[in-house]
RNA sequence: GGGCGAGUGGCGGAAUGGCAGACGCGUCGGUCUCAAAAUCCGAUAUCUGUGAGGAUGUGGGGGUUCAAGUCCCCCCUCGCCCACCA
C-alpha cells in the first residue's frame, strides 16, 4: 500500500464510487427499523460556508452511525430556493432568478458531494421547482378550505423613495437598506395563516418534547406568550359604546387614572369627530402611521400621548377617567386599549409623570404601615401585596382581591376573564416575484376565487420585468390575465407570492415521498418515516421555522393527512462558527472558505476538525492550526495501518471472534489483554458519545488516544497480530462516520471487499473489560495522598486495611484520631482524621 | 428591562459529586538529517524545593458534603434571544 496519504485522489475516487453505486440510497421495503436524520436544508446562496459544513457534518455522522447500528436511514437534502437574494441578483446582473438559483444549486451540490455527505441523492428536491411548489400551493388551498387562511388589511414596510415593499430584514435601523430613507407603513390587503388557532396546543405540547433543548422550548413559550387576564369595559361618558380594556392586573382597577387607546383604534376618530381635538388627534395619528413598527415600539422611544377630549367611567368605582391615545399602545395586542395605573405599572408611571396625572397606591406591600396607602410614590410598585383605597376590597391580598373583582365584573356584565397570546397570525403575502404564487384569482363577478387543484401549479411566468418599485409579477400580462374558474369570465391573478417560510414548513414531509405527482406525499410514506428522529440546525431558527413547521404538522394531522402531531423528535441546535471571537461573516471579512480547506487538507480533515474543535451546541472558534492537527492525526492513522498491514495478511478476526464463548481470545498474554481492554473501552466510550450524548469532540479524542497508545505496540509480536487487527479495524470503524473517505480506503487496503460503511457498529466485549487489578485513590480528609494497585475483587475490609497500612497514609494520620473511613470499592478510600 | 446560556492552563476544550486540565493546538527539549521540513520520543497550571515532595488552583464571596469545576444562596463579567404585550 502507498506510504503517503493522498487525500485528493482517495476522496474523489470514493465519492465517485458512492455516487455511482448509490451507496446511501434509502432502502425500499426494508425490514430494518427506520431512522430519519435531517439537517435544515440550505438556501442556495452560491457557496457552502463553514456553518453549512458544521451542520451537514453533524447530521452525516449521525446518519452514518445509525446505518451502522442497523437502521434503514433516510438522510435527504434539498434546497430552500425561493427568496429575495435571487431577485436582487436578477436586478443587478440582468439574469432571471431561476437561472441564478439553479446555477447556485449545481455548485453547492458539487460542494456537498466533495464533503462526502451520505445523502440519498435520488430524493433531492428544491422548493422553487414547480413539482414542489405545486404542493405548497395545494397546502395553501387546503389550509384555506379549513378556515386557516384569510385575507385582511395590514401594514407593510414601505420605502417612499424606492416606492417598494420591504421585508423586515431589509429595514435597517428604521431605514431602507438600499437608500436609507426612513421606512414608513403602508396598508395593503394581505394573506394570513391563522396560526393563533393553534397557539394553545403549540404551547402545551412543548411540555411533551423531551428531545428538544430547554432553551428552544423557552424561546417558543415566550414567543407564543400566553397571559391570563380580564377584559373589562369602561362605559363612555355620554355615549352608548364602551371601551374594552385588557389587563393582567385587575386587582389594580381602583388605581386607574386614565385609559389609553392605540392611535389606530376605530373609536378614536369617532370620539373626536367634529370636536376641537380632531385636528390635533388626526395629526398625531398621521405621525404615528408614518413611523414603522420598529421605530414606534422600541423601548428607547419616548412615550408620547394626547388627550382626545373624551371620558369614560371606571366600571366599579364609577370614577370619571380621561381618554388618551399614545404611541406605546398597540392595536394588535389585547383590545388595543389599556387602563393606565401609574402606581403599579412602570410604563404608566413614566407616562403619568410626563403628563402630570395624579395617582395613588391601591396595592401596598404586605406588612406596610397604615399610612403607606397615602404616601406619594417614587416609582411603580409592581409586586403583589394588600389592597388599599379600593372600596370594599380593601385589606384583601392582591391575588384574592383580583379574583373577586373579576367575579364582580363578570357578574355585572362589565368584564370577562380572558387568555391572550402575543403570537399573531402569520402574514405570508410578499409583493415579490421569486416565491410560490398564491393560487387565487380575482373575478369581478365572483370575487376572490381559489384556483382549483386540477389547475395547479400556478406557474411563475418568465416574461417579467425587474425594476425597483414594482412587483415583477404585475408586469406579466400572460400571468395576470386569466379566466375565473367559477364563471369563466375575465379575472385577474393574485400577484403576491408566499413567504419562503411556507415552503420550509413542510419539506421534511416531502422527503418521504419526493416524486409523488398525485399528492404532496402519500400517507403510507409519511407514516413510515415520520417523525424526524434527529433534526439538526442553527438556533436562529428556534422560533419561526420550528414553530411554523410544528403548526403545519398539527394542522395536517387535523386534516387527516398524517398521524404524528410533532414533526421533530429530537432537536440539536448547533453553535456558530466564529473566528477572532465573532461569527464568520462576509461583512466582518473573517471568512474561511470550505473549498480552500478541502483543497488543502481534504474533506475528512475539514469534517474532523469542525466536529473536534467544540461540542456541537457550542460556538466554535476556527483555528488553522487546529485543522493542521487533525490533518496530522489522519496521517498518523494512515501510517499506523500501513505499518501493521503486512502483519495482518491472512489474519481474520471476525471468524475467530465469534467461534466460541470466550471469543477465541482465551489465551492472551498481558499485552494482548491490555490491548483488548483498550479497544473495547474505546468502543464503549465512542458509542455513548456518538449515539447518546452527541458529543463528537470527545468521541474523536477517544479515538486519538487509542491511536496514540497503539504506537506503543509498534513492535507487535506476531502472537498478538489478531488482537492488533481487531484494534486497528475497530479504530477504522469508529472513525468511519467522521472521516468516511480515508477509512473506506484503509478498510479496502486491509483486504475487505465490502464498504466499511456497510459494517455493523462494533459491540463491546464485556469480557475484555474485566480487569485483574485496578487503581484505587487514597485520600486523607479528601486530599489525594497516594494511589495503589489492588486486585479488582478485593473486599471492602481488605481494601481499607491495605489503605491504612500504606506508609504514605500513616504518615498523614500519625498522631491523629481516625474519625471515619469512606470506601468506594474499586475507586477510592478516604480517611477522615481529626 | 425580561428570558436563557456560559465563565476551567498561553489557546480550543475534558472531567456519572470521587485523581482537575483527557484530547488537540502552541511552546520547549531530544531523535533523524550535511541542513531544513516532516516523522518519532519526551516535557509543559502556578508557587516552592537540588530532589522525593509540599502548598495553591476551575470569575468573586458564602454554604451543603468525608469529598464540590460539578449541588444550594448572593454578586460580577460575557454571549445569545426577546424587547413598551398592558
Amino acid at each position: 500500500m502507498q506510504e503517503k496519504y493522498s487525500f485528493s485522489e482517495i476522496e474523489s475516487k470514493w465519492q465517485k464510487h458512492w455516487l455511482e453505486s448509490k451507496a446511501y440510497k434509502t432502502e425500499e421495503g426494508s425490514s430494518k427499523p427506520k431512522y430519519y436524520a435531517l439537517a435544515m436544508f440550505p438556501y442556495p446562496s452560491g457557496n457552502l460556508h463553514m456553518g453549512h459544513v458544521r451542520n451537514y457534518s453533524i447530521a452525516d455522522v449521525i446518519a452514518r452511525y445509525q446505518r451502522m447500528q442497523g437502521y434503514n436511514v433516510l438522510h435527504p437534502i434539498g434546497w430552500d430556493s425561493f427568496g429575495l437574494p435571487a431577485e436582487n441578483a436578477a436586478i443587478k446582473h440582468q439574469t432571471p432568478p431561476a437561472d441564478w438559483t439553479w446555477k447556485n444549486i449545481a455548485n453547492m451540490r458539487r460542494q456537498l458531494q466533495e464533503m462526502g455527505i451520505s445523502y440519498d441523492w435520488d430524493r433531492e428536491m428544491a422548493t422553487c421547482h414547480p413539482g414542489y411548489y405545486k404542493w405548497t400551493q395545494w397546502m395553501f388551498l387546503e389550509f384555506y378550505k379549513h378556515g386557516l387562511v384569510y385575507k385582511k388589511k395590514a401594514a407593510v414596510n414601505w420605502c417612499p423613495s424606492c416606492a417598494t415593499v420591504l421585508a423586515n430584514e431589509q429595514v435597517v435601523d428604521g431605514g431602507c437598506e438600499r437608500c436609507d430613507t426612513l421606512v414608513t407603513k403602508k396598508i395593503l390587503e394581505q394573506w394570513f395563516f391563522k396560526i393563533t388557532d393553534y397557539a394553545d396546543v403549540l404551547l402545551d405540547d412543548l411540555d411533551k418534547m423531551t428531545g428538544w433543548p430547554e432553551k428552544v422550548k423557552t424561546m417558543q413559550r415566550n414567543w407564543i406568550g400566553r397571559s391570563e387576564g380580564v377584559e373589562v369595559q369602561f362605559a363612555l361618558e355620554g355615549r352608548l359604546e364602551k371601551i374594552s380594556v385588557y389587563t393582567t392586573r385587575i386587582d389594580t382597577l381602583y388605581g386607574v387614572s386614565y385609559v389609553v387607546l392605540a392611535p389606530e383604534h376605530p373609536l378614536v376618530k369617532e370620539l373626536v369627530d367634529g370636536t376641537e381635538y380632531e385636528a390635533d388627534v388626526l395629526a398625531f395619528i398621521t405621525k404615528m402611521n408614518g413611523l414603522n413598527e420598529i421605530a414606534r415600539t422600541s423601548t428607547d422611544a419616548e412615550k408620547e400621548g394626547l388627550f382626545i377630549g373624551a371620558y369614560c367611567l371606571n366600571p366599579l368605582s364609577g370614577k370619571k377617567v380621561p381618554i388618551w391615545i399614545a404611541n406605546y399602545v398597540l392595536l394588535e395586542y389585547g383590545t388595543g386599549a389599556v387602563m393606565g395605573v401609574p402606581a403599579h405599572d412602570e410604563r404608566d408611571f413614566e407616562f403619568a409623570t410626563k403628563y402630570g396625572f395624579k395617582f395613588h397606591a391601591v396595592i401596598v406591600p404586605v406588612g406596610s404601615s397604615p399610612e403607606a396607602k397615602d404616601q406619594p410614590l417614587e416609582g411603580a410598585y409592581t409586586g403583589e401585596g394588600v389592597m388599599v383605597n379600593s372600596d370594599t376590597f380593601d385589606g384583601l391580598s392582591s391575588k384574592e382581591g383580583g379574583e373577586q373583582i373579576a367575579d364582580e365584573a363578570e357578574l355585572l356584565g362589565m368584564g370577562q376573564r380572558k387568555v391572550n397570546f402575543r403570537l399573531r397570525d402569520w402574514l405570508i403575502s410578499r409583493q415579490r416575484y421569486w416565491g410560490t404564487p398564491i393560487p387565487f384569482v380575482y373575478c369581478e363577478a365572483c370575487g376572490t376565487v381559489p384556483v382549483p387543484v386540477e389547475q395547479l401549479p400556478v406557474l411563475l411566468p418568465a416574461d417579467v420585468v425587474f425594476k425597483a418599485g414594482e412587483n415583477p409579477l404585475a408586469t406579466s400580462a400572460s400571468f395576470i390575465d386569466t379566466t375565473c374558474p367559477k364563471c369563466g369570465g375575465v379575472a385577474r391573478r393574485e400577484t403576491d407570492t408566499m413567504d419562503t417560510f411556507v415552503c420550509s414548513s413542510w419539506y421534511y414531509l416531502r422527503y418521504a415521498d419526493p416524486r409523488n405527482t398525485e399528492l404532496p406525499f402519500s400517507e403510507t410514506a409519511v407514516d413510515q418515516w415520520m417523525n424526524v428522529d434527529q433534526y439538526v440546525g442553527g438556533v436562529e431558527h428556534a422560533i419561526l421555522h420550528l414553530l411554523y413547521a410544528r403548526f403545519f404538522t398539527k394542522a395536517l394531522r387535523d386534516f387527516g393527512y398524517l398521524k404524528v402531531d410533532e414533526p421533530f423528535q429530537n432537536l440539536l441546535t448547533q453553535g456558530m462558527v466564529c473566528m477572532d471571537g465573532a461569527k464568520m461573516s462576509k461583512s466582518k471579512g473573517n471568512i474561511v472558505s470550505p473549498e480552500v480547506i478541502i483543497g488543502k487538507y481534504g474533506a475528512d480533515t475539514a469534517r474532523l476538525f469542525i466536529l473536534f474543535a467544540a461540542p456541537p451546541e457550542r460556538d466554535l472558534e476556527w483555528s488553522d492550526q487546529g485543522v493542521e492537527g487533525c490533518y496530522r492525526f489522519l496521517n498518523r492513522v494512515w501510517r499506523l495501518v500501513a505499518q501493521y498491514e503486512p502483519l495482518f495478511k491472512g489474519i481474520q478476526t471476525e471468524a475467530s471472534a465469534s467461534s466460541d464463548q470466550t471469543g477465541g481470545w482465551g489465551s492472551l498474554d498481558a499485552a494482548g489483554k491490555e490491548m483488548r481492554l483498550h479497544t473495547h473501552t474505546a468502543i464503549q466510550r465512542v458509542t455513548v458519545d456518538v449515539g447518546t450524548r452527541l458529543n463528537f469532540n470527545t468521541a474523536i479524542s477517544t479515538i486519538m488516544e487509542w491511536v496514540n497508545a497503539l504506537y506503543i505496540y509498534k513492535e507487535l509480536p506476531t502472537a498478538n497480530a489478531e488482537v492488533g487487527r481487531e484494534a486497528v479495524e475497530a479504530i477504522l470503524i469508529l472513525l468511519a462516520p467522521f472521516a468516511p473517505h480515508i477509512t473506506e480506503e484503509l478498510w479496502s487496503e486491509l483486504g475487505h471487499a465490502e464498504s466499511i460503511h456497510k459494517q455493523s457498529w462494533p459491540e463491546v466485549d464485556e469480557a475484555a473489560l474485566v480487569q485483574d487489578e485496578v487503581t484505587v485513590i487514597l485520600q486523607v480528609n479528601g486530599k489525594l495522598r497516594d494511589r495503589i494497585q489492588v486486585p479488582a475483587d478485593i473486599s471492602k475490609a481488605e481494601l481499607e486495611q491495605m489503605a491504612l497500612s500504606q506508609p504514605s497514609i500513616s504518615e498523614w494520620i500519625k498522631g491523629k484520631a481516625v474519625v471515619r473511613v469512606i470506601t468506594v470499592p474499586g475507586k477510592l478510600v478516604n480517611v477522615v482524621v481529626k
